[in-house]
DNA sequence: TGTCTCCAATAACTCAGACATAATTAGCCT
DNA sequence: AGGCTAATTATGTCTGAGTTATTGGAGACA
């Protein structure tokens, strides 16, 4: 069911359109802006115009960009962007982030997981359970600030999403879930592990056990909010 | 600040990705089948590679498919899928989407939308009121049998999710709103208009005009909830 | 018999150059 | 001034050749 193949090599016009796209998500290039003709872009890029294009493909079908003939290749306004797209996701994290919208993104975890871990406390089946205590022990054993407890983590809440067992909620965990793991790692650069959040999650992992809607919404929201108050980021006004 | 441009016409590679996404999330073809090799397939279809691959590269952008050299263009498990796309979304409600699917979507919307309308009672503007105000104008002038009303209904929904001041949560709309109207004209298919909406609308207006964010969250709920149950479709077990 | 290394086949990938098409712009006419 | 028309131009499409990354199998070896 897991196709867990190693990834492609990477490609050139994939290669291309990552670049682009952190320049679009990053503010170097904004929106409005119109991109260099194919012919000249390419060639300054030092490839075919083939290459470029299908590169410009893969921004537009994320919604970054729009090209029309003679008009050339506009970048689009930020509200025709899927900010939920893992790529775009991931490129945005490539840069320093706007600390507002890593707000913004923990506001979303605090709306969706508390949900997502109600539904999980009443549907899950025995093997999704089994799932989080295994996720579970592997953040016990190796701790965050280990990239492998990291990893645990993030299965930890994959699980639970999963177990919710709606797809598209699912489908936010992988974006989501990704956002979850930079933020961690943007929190590890500034301090060392400011309080240990193994508590918070023994207590979630109980409430689903028990099968405890009320509890598990409860609990994931204390756990979400306590990460969020470690970040130290910028209140909302 | 919006480009509301007329949009691009379509083109070949546009149209073939669309129609074999259709393909794709319709069920014709199912996860690990291997595409039609480049020449096989672009002679087929009456077109050149060079489109075919375009087409190629927006599905891969969207997690549909991956194509390796040697190993063919294969499609992606539906975990890989980004199913809140608005292009996939839009392609699944092509064909018959799943009973189940349509369920789960209602499902994110109660999760998300009383959570933006709570936010949007304590963060409005005077402007975004005024926006909602004429959308549900637009409601009531037309009704949801008319296009132009069900067009005010998204509209309505939009400015609620707009005005909850959350990047992210508001990209959620253009697909999820997109849904909406989707399903609306699902149950226009199969019933007349079960139910006048336009109360549960204005009692939603009226909590955030007054600012009131438990109001707010408790009235959309209940918006959602009934909307769902005129849907007639069935109960999760 | 099973495992490993190497090699050849294959399909996607990249390139180059030409022609077609659709927006835009300027210019013309009314 | 306004609207139609045609030239302009950047993207779109096509063809055909050559390149590169996987794969699957042949052969060597334990």
């Amino acid at each position: 069911m897991d196709d867990d193949r190693p990834p492609p090599a990477p490609r050139i016009h994939g290669t291309i359109a990552r670049k682009l796209g952190i320049e679009i998500v990053g503010g170097i290039r904004r929106p409005g802006d119109i991109l260099d003709g194919e012919i000249e872009a390419s060639e300054e890029l030092g490839i075919s115009r083939t290459a470029y294009r299908e590169a410009i493909r893969i921004l537009a079908a994320k919604g970054l960009v729009e090209s029309r003939p003679k008009a050339g290749t506009r970048i689009t306004s930020r509200n025709r962007w899927n900010l939920l797209d893992p790529d775009i996701l991931a490129w945005t994290f490539e840069g320093e982030p706007d600390p507002q919208f890593i707000v913004d993104l923990f506001e979303l975890r605090e709306v969706i997981e508390p949900a997502a871990a109600a539904f999980a406390a009443q549907r899950r089946s025995d093997q999704d359970l089994a799932e989080m205590t295994d996720a579970l022990k592997g953040m016990e054993a190796f701790g965050l600030a280990d990239e492998r407890g990291r990893a645990a983590d993030q299965r930890f809440h994959r699980a639970i999403l999963a177990a919710a067992g709606n797809e598209p909620l699912t489908a936010l965990a992988s974006t989501v879930g990704a956002a979850v793991s930079w933020t961690t790692k943007f929190k590890q650069r500034r301090r060392n592990l400011p309080r240990d959040p193994l508590p918070d999650h023994r207590r979630v992992h109980e409430a689903i056990a028990a099968k405890d809607a009320d509890g598990a919404r409860r609990t994931m929201t204390d756990l979400l909010r306590l990460a969020l108050t470690d970040m130290e980021l910028p209140e909302r006004e």
